[in-house]
DNA sequence: CGGAGTGTTAGTCG
DNA sequence: CCGACTAACACTCC
């Protein structure tokens, strides 16, 4: 499911309300969602207190007094609800249609605090995964990732020099490729290229200069503002706090097929690029 | 009911 | 190395 703006709308709720926990106890109900060294889950979470929570690229990094540090990879359909003894919900991913509480059936993981809340990973198509490793490995566990988008590591230099490597392939490819710059998926690729007015299937070596450069602004562009509208929630997804995010009401071109363009008034149209499916605007993305 | 499609990505094969 | 394709899985929609 989410993107880099979901999961740093996850990060920033869970921020607000883990750090400080001491875990209780963990259960997990399917092994197989547990990635990596069992030894190094057990160690990680064993008299563990939450000391943060980051993200990199579409992961959630649970950083813990124990020295390890333990990724969330939410996948396509990964959810993360943290719950009070008593409380009201804070979700985070993809919501469940007709599901409301936790656990239920989808809960494979629940990390259990000392204060009577909970933290449950639920995940309809069991994706996702949770991987606990020593502090020290998590640089070397990110080293194929590109650069984080929202920050002074992604520059129009470094974009350019990316592409070269992915010259043959359509620019779309390119942008869901995660050693080029991280945190893209499906909704934020059409909507930059909608933005940067380019064709998703274009190849990559067909761009101009200008093109790369309007694209590299239209990329921070549309994430900023994805960011600031607490990312895209389907359905009845709320929040803690009885929000939920708004891009998708604002969203460019994603699931938009058949609507006029706003700019020139142009049916978009979908098509699959890249094994995924792809709106855009025939007539001005070029 | 069958088949396609779904916000992801690691692995395989040519 | 690059690029295309597939599998992992469950569910919804047509």
């Amino acid at each position: 499911m989410p993107e880099l703006p979901e999961v740093e709308t996850i990060r920033r709720d869970l921020a607000r309300v883990l750090p400080g926990l001491h875990v209780k106890r963990v259960v997990v109900r399917k092994p197989k969602l547990v990635q990596g060294s069992r030894a190094n889950f057990t160690k990680a979470f064993k008299r563990a207190r939450v000391v943060g929570v980051e993200r990199r690229a579409k992961q959630l990094i649970l950083l813990l007094s124990t020295g390890y540090a333990v990724l969330v990879h939410l996948k396509m359909t990964g959810q993360l609800v943290w719950k009070a003894k008593q409380g009201k919900l804070t979700v985070g991913g993809h919501p469940i249609a007709g599901v409301h509480d936790v656990p239920n059936k989808y809960t494979y993981v629940t990390a259990e605090f000392s204060n009577g809340s909970a933290l449950y990973f639920n995940d309809v198509r069991q994706f996702g995964y949770w991987k606990a490793m020593p502090l020290a490995e998590l640089e070397k566990h990110h080293a194929h990732l590109g650069p984080e988008p929202l920050t002074k590591d992604f520059t129009l230099a470094g974009l350019r020099a990316a592409l070269v490597r992915r010259k043959r392939t359509s620019i779309k490819a390119a942008l869901l490729d995660q050693t080029v710059v991280a945190g893209i998926g499906n909704i934020y690729a059409d909507d930059s290229l909608f933005a940067a007015r380019i064709k998703p299937a274009k190849k990559v070596s067909q761009l101009t200069q200008a093109d790369v450069a309007i694209l590299y602004s239209s990329i921070r562009k549309v994430l900023a503002k994805a960011v600031k509208a607490r990312g895209t929630s389907f359905n009845s997804y709320r929040d803690g706090l009885g929000r939920k995010g708004t891009y998708w009401e604002q969203r460019l071109a994603y699931g938009r097929a058949g609507e006029p363009c706003p700019r020139c008034g142009t049916l978009f149209k979908k098509t699959v690029v890249a094994q995924r499916g792809t709106t855009y605007c025939p007539k001005c993305q070029k």
